[in-house]
DNA sequence: GTCTATAACTCGATAGAC
DNA sequence: GTCTATCGAGTTATAGAC
């Protein structure tokens, strides 16, 4: 929700950058990525078609904008729901997975912006700027769960593996209409399943280390 | 690969509908959903924009025709690879991970359209059947794995866990580029995770049950 | 900074000739 | 069955007035 780039000084109009970034996240909530176009953003906020070309140069730079504020909230929820898990690693991790699956279900287009190949987010600094913070809370929550000697490939890979099938989970689930019913109850199963593959891996590892 | 459809005899020009599927999905497969359109399939089987509209009566039932055979196709590789993997239950579920994200790998885009909402695959018949098929399959392969008084809805919600985290893990990766190098090894973590999952799984099973 | 107006395109879908 | 031709809608992006 914070504003990532530099609101210089209040405009007589308002600060019309924020304003296209979060009539372009309401606007990706209703229709998903394939309905945005940089007209309705304009006619959602109020302007003409052009005037979103002062703030940005194309299309993609807005798309990027609020996929980066996206992912930077995406980042908030996650960092906050491993504080509340507790001390111990493998609930703090857990649990991410838990407020992952919540936000998926409130914010579905927003995740599918995220990872959309339509926005080409190598290129787009401020979107790897926060995709780099997300992975960087991720791994470091990862690395209190392994033994302190395991490298830092294996630590990625498992922060990717816990990632991404939490993503699947999250994501494949919404079948038949957009409302979400037993939000509770479906986190909570991510919960679960997050906690049944680290106790497999983690004794998988054991097992190896002293057979 | 096979003709879902009615194919009643040889036309003089050629299947056209075979063609158009085939072109749909070659298309799918370089642009993604996004970029699938009718017109450009059409330009691809060298006929007119028009020419589709005779086979299919607009946008939606050649692209639910495409997803229909791209879900047969996968059906039959992720049994196939159960087969293969011999009688143990365990092995051959997790068999199924390393097949998917083999196919995710080489037909992503497909994969993206089976479970496109663009797709309104509950009032497509023939998507739908085809989707049947794939979780009666990999309902029959997780209810091997679990005892055998485990609930139906049990046994349910371990495919779709195992199905999803599967998909997660396989579309999430491509990051950078669309070349994948390492199919192998991409694969056989997959594997790996899911049986991790399942061990984590049935203990969790076996440790509430006699404690 | 925002407006109106418009250029240049692509799309889905239809009509009617052959 | 496939063609040509076209309509109407919607898109990105630019030009120039204010």
């Amino acid at each position: 929700m914070s504003s990532p780039t530099t609101p210089r000084r209040g405009y007589h109009h308002g600060d019309l950058r924020a304003r296209l970034i979060s009539e372009g996240i309401a606007l990706l909530a209703e229709t998903g990525v394939a309905g945005f176009s940089v007209a309705k953003v304009a006619v959602r906020a109020g302007v003409s078609s052009a005037a979103p070309y002062r703030h940005f140069p194309d299309r993609e730079a807005l798309l990027g904008a609020c996929a980066a504020a996206l992912t930077a909230a995406l980042t908030d929820v996650l960092v906050r729901a491993a504080e509340l898990a507790g001390p111990d690693p493998v609930d703090r991790l857990a649990a991410t997975a838990g407020a992952y699956t919540r936000y998926a279900l409130e914010h579905r287009a927003g995740l599918d912006l995220i990872y959309s190949p339509d926005l080409a987010a190598a290129h787009r600094p401020v979107v790897v700027e926060q995709s780099r913070r997300l992975m960087d809370a991720l791994m470091a929550l990862t690395s209190a769960v392994l033994p302190e000697d395991a490298s830092w490939a294996d630590t990625a890979d498992l922060a990717y593996v816990h990632l991404s099938t939490t993503h699947g989970y999250a994501t494949l689930l919404p079948r038949d209409g957009r409302p979400p019913r037993d939000v509770d109850g479906i986190a909570a199963r991510a919960v679960t399943v997050a906690r049944d593959h680290l106790t497999g891996h983690l004794l998988r590892l054991r097992g190896h280390g002293a057979p």
